[in-house]
DNA sequence: GTCGCACTGGTCATTGTGATCACCCTCAAC
DNA sequence: GTTGAGGGTGATCACAATGACCAGTGCGAC
């Protein structure tokens, strides 16, 4: 009865070759984990129907697009205020993401920038917004570790 | 002369195809942008040889996988010894993506766990790492504003 | 046993690919 | 002003991949 939204060692093998090769033809991928042309073709509908797969737009290098800083600034929120802080954040451009963590108000803003005086400005940015509190920002400097999901995947391959 | 690695209007729009429709053929993001096939083949192809475009793992939803859970933990880490930490974060499957952080030797770890009890015992390893001084684990609640590149994209196509 | 389901292997018409080609602009360099 | 490079075009080709079928099979659940 598949409880809706979870993967099986053999999609997590589909998922492992599209990640070794993204632009993997359904045929390739067929050969590649022993299906026939027909179940790969019907898994892969399956899991993008099912949402399994984010967005492009998560693929885009922000820093080919002239925003090479990253930075993570934690916003802390008038609890009553949280909405409208949302949407003003949502209105600027740099900002990738914004996540709610637990506790009381506290947002994890993820922004891109040009560079150290963009970065400064869009700060002050968010700061100045009506609602927000206090800010701390931390500029990233480097990727220790890449961003990956292949561990996870081995794990359903190997059904633990 | 190119400064390897910008981004042009044109390019923008063909990536905000993909975004619409990260399956669209060529021929589709041809017309949609009205260039002729081949001059967009020829713009992706240098797209991806310039590394324009991230991982397919990044699409992958962890949530899928079967680990529902996201938190972000900043690990303050004796400096001397971040080479070796970030090595032993390599090694635990649910971290996804480590950052290192502007100051001392702060780290920004992201993980993804099972459950809460999960979560709990990840923590717990990441702290009992050799090297790592403190931790603070921020659990992430919702999403305000969904990862985007978007409007980075728009910009580069307004040529702003 | 028999239902349902996932998988198979086959076929089909249609569409997309990659690799060329000759040719045309436009801009910047000489 | 001529030249040359870079990017774009449209056309062609043989080939591969797609989506949509369908009949058949093996298997576990009821």
């Amino acid at each position: 009865m598949r409880s809706t939204g979870e993967i099986d060692a053999v999609d997590a093998r589909l998922l492992r070759v599209l990640t070794e090769n993204p632009r993997a033809t359904v045929l390739a991928i067929a050969e590649r984990v022993g299906l026939s042309r027909n179940t790969v073709q019907a898994r892969l509908a399956r899991l993008e129907e099912r949402g399994v797969l984010l967005s492009f737009e998560r693929r885009i290098d922000p820093a080919a697009l002239g925003y090479p800083l990253v930075a993570f600034v934690t916003v802390q929120v008038t609890q009553r205020m949280l909405a409208e802080v949302a949407a003003a954040l949502d209105r600027v451009p740099e900002v990738i993401e914004v996540l709610g963590l637990s506790g009381r108000g506290d947002l994890l803003v993820h922004v891109v920038a040009r560079d150290a005086a963009d970065l400064y400005r869009i700060a002050g940015q968010l700061l100045a917004t009506e609602g927000v509190e206090r800010t701390t920002t931390g500029l990233a400097m480097r990727t220790l570790v890449e961003h990956r999901v292949r561990p996870l995947l081995e794990r359903v391959i190997a059904g633990t």
